[in-house]
DNA sequence: AATTTTTAGTTAAACGATTAACGAAATGAA
DNA sequence: TTCATTTCGTTAATCGTTTAACTAAAAATT
């Protein structure tokens, strides 16, 4: 049988409570009986029960972890990084992170995932852009939940979030630096706030400059935001004769494309394009040339997550916090100096 | 506050006995309390406390699912594959899951995950490859476990595996159904069990079909099962002038390999070689041509195995229980009938 | 009618911790 | 010396369930 409370208090000559009291360090222990304790827990290999802890402390000691089906499973490891500094930094607090995936068209007809209605979490950590109607029904429960890399447009949260504005800020500017003027812009999904406001960080730093904000040289008007998409994008540019020397596209998947589009209408890169992209995702690397781009620190955004959480449950947190996590720049080839 | 047994049993007039024994259906109560015990329970939405229950039931309701490091983070969601069928099913019996990482060098200095040692969990899942200590200090604890794809080369254990013999066959097979006798085979890796059986399949598939085993025919001296080992390894055929109609690699990423060494030499895929991967792993549909393989069911990994740790917790299990989930040929381009 | 059996519930202990309230001994202050 | 305070522990209630053992009433048997 498993190694109990009283089995420790027996073995050190003492009360249960006093065993209890050591592993708080309740300093009204003496020092020679906490040392027998200790002793014992020690050689008795005592580990305390969560779950009779938990009864008392009215707490599970769990917390959620929920993702669409569709963002767990892609291929790039986004999600999974991002869970993976979760479950770390749960360590330091003894917390288990429990995963699970909803659908990506999550309905009426389905039900929230059963550690909330089951109350077996203290908190939940939603990652990624999930629907509404997740969120209203979240908000049944009297449970604090933080997003991260996602803010749903109504209604006030804690949120970690990418420093998306300062992302597009340094993207543009690492072109400007490089001489560029004519830069272009291709996003997708504008309405989804991570592009929208690297949009933003993009415009922020053309004025900045001095540089003339100029429609054409803009597209955001792509569905999604996949390969196909950037192909698509500057394809179009491209069609309607318009000049660049840079392109800033709002993620990766949407960089590669735009690099293929690029390659086969024979534009070298970077030599008569430069090309900044935005993630950091794994196949940048196989690009050719390798793609410049703004890293998303995926665990870290965990990491952030699980901190906050703990404080939220707390009580330190007076409002809503939200958690700017820094991004970087990370060079590679497919930027250069602007050639006449 | 929580709703507990108490508010619902004063609700329904009885003991919180009574509604305690509704709730495991125990027909010692009446279909008119039950009745009333329900309605109660359905008004005040009582969700019985899993730490209560854990408690007195002495069980935590917990698997854990431990997974190297490499592996999670793969591009390829293989793994996050298996986690989700293993979540998935979990909810049938009202488990929850607890996903953690191990280093992939786990050393001596490397802990356990704390749900072992804390015994927080009622089982272990592993899953993939560990290194043999994680085996023997699991070993340590009185905890049931099983493993999925992946088999320690010493003890026994109930595992959940693919069929790899089965699958070996059918790839070859296919090959030889299509008319092909000079049939190559490359793998990497040779001591993984895995790789190993689906080696044994081809030469069962040969024999079977009275063809003779050629072991120029065959590479299995390759030191990884990347990519690039698929290349080298038919790029070493092709070099020492072996002539062959067809290809069995022993998994996608050989196959894709392969297939590139061969594009360069010049060779048209499947007109003068047909080539068969394993696994199925996402890339495999934008191969050109889209490369035919044996898909190995993921999903069902993860599921069989949480079935698997239902029975071994039941006790229902004598034995260490094996169980092979099938695979199956898809049948996509990369493979055709002889030409002459 | 008396006894036994069945039915339908209840009582109370147990699971393994935490912690407020209490208390005895030692120390300090008046 | 007497009273107050501090130190170091203990007692006992509590968290929300489950379930063996018990009981009262009803039904069946003799």
């Amino acid at each position: 049988m498993r190694v109990t409370i009283k089995d420790v208090a027996r073995k050190a000559g003492v009360s249960t409570a006093t065993v209890s009291l050591v592993l708080h360090d309740n300093r009204r222990i003496s020092v020679e009986t906490r040392k027998r304790v200790l002793k014992a827990i020690h050689e008795l290999e005592y580990q305390p029960s969560q779950l009779a802890r938990g009864l008392v402390m009215k707490q599970t000691g769990n917390i959620g972890f929920i993702l669409t089906e569709d963002h767990f499973l892609r291929t790039e490891p986004f999600y999974t990084r991002i869970f993976l500094g979760t479950e770390f930094e749960a360590r330091e607090s003894s917390h288990f992170v429990l995963l699970t995936t909803i659908p990506t068209q999550f309905t009426e007809e389905n039900s929230l995932p059963r550690f909330v209605t089951q109350q077996s979490v203290d908190g939940i950590i939603v990652a990624g852009k999930v629907p509404q109607l997740l969120v209203e029904k979240l908000n049944h429960y009297n449970m604090p939940f933080i997003f991260i890399d996602y803010y749903p447009p109504k209604g006030d949260y804690s949120a970690v979030l990418i420093d998306n504005i300062l992302g597009g800020m340094v993207a543009t500017e690492h072109l400007i630096k490089l001489g560029h003027k004519e830069i272009a812009f291709i996003g997708g999904d504008i309405e989804h706030p991570s592009i929208n406001e690297r949009y933003i960080g993009y415009k922020m730093a053309l004025e900045k400059h001095g540089i003339r904000y100029r429609s054409e040289l803009v597209i955001t008007s792509e569905e999604a935001t996949g390969k196909e998409s950037g192909l698509h994008a500057v394809c179009s540019l491209l069609d309607r004769d318009i000049k660049f020397t840079a392109l800033f596209a709002c993620n990766d998947a949407m960089a590669i494309g735009a690099m293929e589009c690029l390659r086969k209408r024979g534009l070298k890169i970077p030599d008569q394009v430069s090309v900044v992209g935005f993630d950091d995702i794994e196949s940048d690397v196989f690009q050719d040339p390798p793609l410049t781009t703004i890293a998303v620190p995926k665990f870290d955004l965990g990491i952030e997550a699980m901190r906050l959480m703990r404080e939220v449950l707390a009580n330190k947190v007076r409002k809503n916090k939200k958690v700017l996590v820094p991004v970087e720049l990370v060079l590679r080839k497919s930027t250069s100096p602007l050639k006449k």
